[in-house]
DNA sequence: GTCCAGGTTCACG
DNA sequence: CGTGAACATGGA
């Protein structure tokens, strides 16, 4: 595939493999991504993007002229040894198949802000739902961003003081049920201070992960969720019930151990780098059974 | 119409 | 400490 670089400003090339595109803007850590005529767009830091998989790497586009890339790079998390990485992970067999499958598969380093609030909204809802909500609250909340004349609008993710300053009524008007208190008093924390999502990064794992569990509608599972997506912690493990399918299946397969249970298995048993495994089992429980897009007619 | 979705929380035994 | 139900909404 060719990576043509005609306007200086508004391309780069990230030279980063192994890389899998599909599977990790669309493997449910990040919710904005589009996939049309083999790009992938959405919106980073308030910018709009369009991103490209080819021999070399990544190829990424721009509405507007960028000097410094790093902001993308670091977001898409290339400079990651992503074998090595792998290599810390335990050995077994349903592990192994699936990192041979989705090899390429990376976790990506995402706002804060916006991951948590995210994910406060992705509880007991389909992807293809926590998607719309997202997008929905961008459209009616975020900013424009520009886009290039042939692309469809754009939005940002609205900040955390924009949400704060919203009724709970506002929120569960735009479909989000019973997550739309959990969601305002989360952008009320944030926006006044009391939560320092960047803070976190200072903590320990288990004080951070504490503190985001202090909010409401934020459990193990959410907190662990934010804390691998954009916080830096390789070591925390969400077991959601498709993660937690796959441990039961691999690892428990004569009996049915409770959640707890697996968390605590999780904890000790995949290393520093757990969260990638909590990955690539996901992805793959996800692509091998009913993966909506993926399902196969026979 | 029924079941379930990248959960969390609270009441109950 | 473990289990079960409620919580809103919409896709499959």
């Amino acid at each position: 595939m060719v990576c043509a670089e005609p306007k200086p400003g508004l391309h780069h090339l990230f030279r980063v493999r192994p890389y899998d595109l599909a599977a990790t803007l669309d493997s449910g850590q990040a919710f904005r991504w589009t996939q049309s005529s083999g790009s992938w767009t959405g919106v980073v830091g308030g910018r709009w993007v369009r991103l490209r998989s080819c021999a070399e790497g990544i190829a990424a586009e721009t509405a507007a002229p960028v000097k410094d890339w790093g902001w993308l790079g670091d977001y898409l998390q290339v400079q990651v040894d992503l074998n090595r990485v792998l290599d810390t992970l335990p050995p077994h067999p349903q592990l192994a198949s699936a990192l041979t499958q989705h090899r390429g598969l990376r976790l990506l380093r995402q706002d804060p802000w916006e991951c948590l609030a995210s994910f406060i909204l992705s509880s007991t809802k389909q992807i293809k739902q926590i998607k719309q909500i997202v997008e929905r609250l961008c459209r009616e909340h975020g900013d424009r961003v520009p886009t290039p004349a042939t692309e469809p609008e754009a939005w940002s993710f609205p900040v955390a003081g924009r949400v704060a300053d919203l009724r709970e009524t506002d929120l569960r008007a735009m479909g989000m049920g019973f997550r739309a208190p959990h969601l305002l008093r989360a952008a009320q924390a944030v926006a006044s201070g009391s939560m320092d999502l960047e803070g976190l990064k200072r903590l320990s794992l288990a004080e951070a992960r504490a503190s985001l569990m202090n909010l409401p509608g934020v459990g193990r599972k959410i907190a662990d969720c934010v804390l691998l997506f954009s916080l830096g912690f390789d070591e925390a493990f969400p077991v959601d019930v498709w993660v937690m399918r796959a441990l039961k299946s691999a690892w428990f397969p004569n009996r049915s151990p409770s959640l707890k249970e697996l968390v605590r298995f999780s904890e000790s048993h995949f290393g520093p780098h757990a969260g990638y495994a909590q990955q690539y089992l996901f992805h793959q429980a996800r692509s091998n059974s009913s993966f909506p897009r993926l399902k196969v007619i026979t």
